[in-house]
This record gives C-alpha cells, structure tokens and sequence, in this order.
DNA sequence: CTTTGTGCAAATTCTTTGCACCAAA
DNA sequence: TTTGGTGCAAAGAATTTGCACAAAG
C-alpha cells in the first residue's frame, strides 16, 4: 500500500547520481521518498522517520530536502495550498489531490510535454499539471 | 500594464451573480481583481488597496478572497510556494512563473479539459497547469 | 433589533536563520 | 585540522482565530 510506485532505484545510487553526499540522515530521507511515493510533508517525513532516528531533527529534514530539489533528487510539488510536498519520481507525471481526504495521488495522464519551448517567448523549463476532486475512496464514501 | 487582460463585467455584477453581498471592501478587491490581472498575492492587494481605504485590514482581505474562491467569483494559484495568489479569471487557463522576477502570467496555451471526467476512478472537479521558466523580460536580461 | 461584516490583537503554523558542536575527509 | 553536516533555539513570515464594535437589513 505504501509501496505503491516504488522507485527500484536505491537511494544511495540516487543521491551519488546526484552528486549528494550521502550521510546517514540524507540517506534515510532519500530511501523514504523512494520507497513511500505518498508526496509526504516535511511533518509526516520527520514523524516517520523520527521513531527510528531519536536525533533527528526537523532543521535537517528540511535541509536535505532542498539540497534533494536542488539538485535534482527530488521535486516539490504545491498541488497543497497548505504544506510543501515531495516526490522522488522526477521524470514528469500528473498529480492529483482529494479534496475531501487531502490525499495526493499519481495519475496515469500524460501532462503536456512543454519544457524547452518557447510560449509568448517566456522560455518554459518546468511544468506541473495538478487535478482535484474526489479521489475512489472518498467517492464511494459519499454514497452512503 | 497593468490592466492587461482586464475583465470587461463590472466587480458589481460579479459579485450578485455569485451571490455576495456587495460591502465597499469586498467590491474593492473584487473590482482590484478584475483590473489588475497580475495574479497578486493577499500583501500586494492590501498594499495596493491601503492608500485609497486606509482602515482596510488584512483580515478583511484575508475574509473577502475565502468568500471570493468559495463562491466562485475567483480562483487561489499555489503556483508560488511562497504567497498564495489570486485570479478573477475563473475560466481555465495556462499560467506561468518566472524564476527570476516571480512574476505569474497568463499563458496562450489550452490546458488539458478534464474537468467531469474519471481517471484512475478520480473524480476530477478541477486542474492547474503551472509553467515555470524565465519571462521575457528575464531571458533578455540574461544576455547580458 | 437581529444578523452580517469589519478590524484589531493574539495565536498558530510553517519555514528559515544563527550558531555551537559533531563527523568525515 | 579543515570542511561540511546536524540540530537546537530563536526569529520570521503567512495565515487564522477570538472577540468587540459597526453597519446593514
């Protein structure tokens, strides 16, 4: 159930690939964005991992997620109005929130591939497609 | 400048169809929206609103754009990590943001009509397309 | 009068910053 | 040892809440 759209990639391949270096702490935010494609907040990250890692601090979480979006590890995603998301799949994909549960989703949509074209000569390098309603569960919630 | 892209119907008119009572602060930013469509954040429409209703507060503005987006007569973009912004143009559109200047622009290009429609057995009610790249004015400044 | 709207001040939430200590190269 | 990383506490920014007063129906 978490481990819906696992990337097999390992996180240690990743934040090398990158060029991160990989302590104990980035490495532990790394292999829990790849192997939970949930698009976690900075709060449900640190409360996942804290458990585990009783040192851990949110300062550091927050660190190593921009580091992760800087360079290229991870993306942020705004389809919340209320908390920064993350996802460890940076190839390009839709996105979805529920409106009722507040969950975010991958859907299988195409987003228009537009980077590296020019529209009213602004020069488009990112995009993001976001879709929201009502996701299965919720849907089927309101019949009752 | 300014009033580019600017919608026709009055502040007035929008706010009955969408069934709000017309007070002179809610028709100032209602009319602010309409006129200045540079998708502007809650600081910029107190800021700009300020001199001309200097006993305005920013929870007023804050009240005035919720009952704005619930009742349909705008949209909130999340386009911008930092600052929600806001939109009179309720009817589906492309929008844009610089990573230099942080300006947000309507874009010339359709995006994707999947509105009333399921995927992956979502519901979607709603959807953003956000580009991200560098303006015009930013790509020039550039060659430099 | 009764309901609705406004605006101040305080509280809350999310995120960033400054700095001292720790760890790795 | 020198550079880079971590984590605490404090600061900062954006937004929300509680409440008293004002305005409108």
């Amino acid at each position: 159930m978490e481990n819906k759209n696992k990337i097999e990639e390992s996180g240690y391949d990743r934040l090398i690939k990158c060029g991160i270096r990989p302590s104990v702490q980035r490495l532990a935010v790394m292999n829990y964005l790849m192997e939970n494609r949930i698009h976690p907040t900075v709060d449900k990250i640190f409360n996942d991992l804290y458990p585990t890692m009783p040192t851990l601090s949110r300062t550091t979480v927050y660190n190593t997620l921009k580091l992760l979006v800087e360079s290229g590890a991870a993306i942020m995603l705004t389809i919340d109005e209320r908390n920064t998301r993350f996802d460890a799949e940076t190839k390009p994909h839709t996105h979805f929130m529920c409106y009722k549960c507040g969950t975010v989703t991958d859907l299988n949509i195409n987003p228009p591939v537009l980077k590296g074209n020019y529209i009213d000569d602004c020069e488009i390098l990112n995009s993001e497609l976001y879709l929201y309603g009502h996701c299965p569960e919720c849907v089927n919630k309101n019949k009752n």
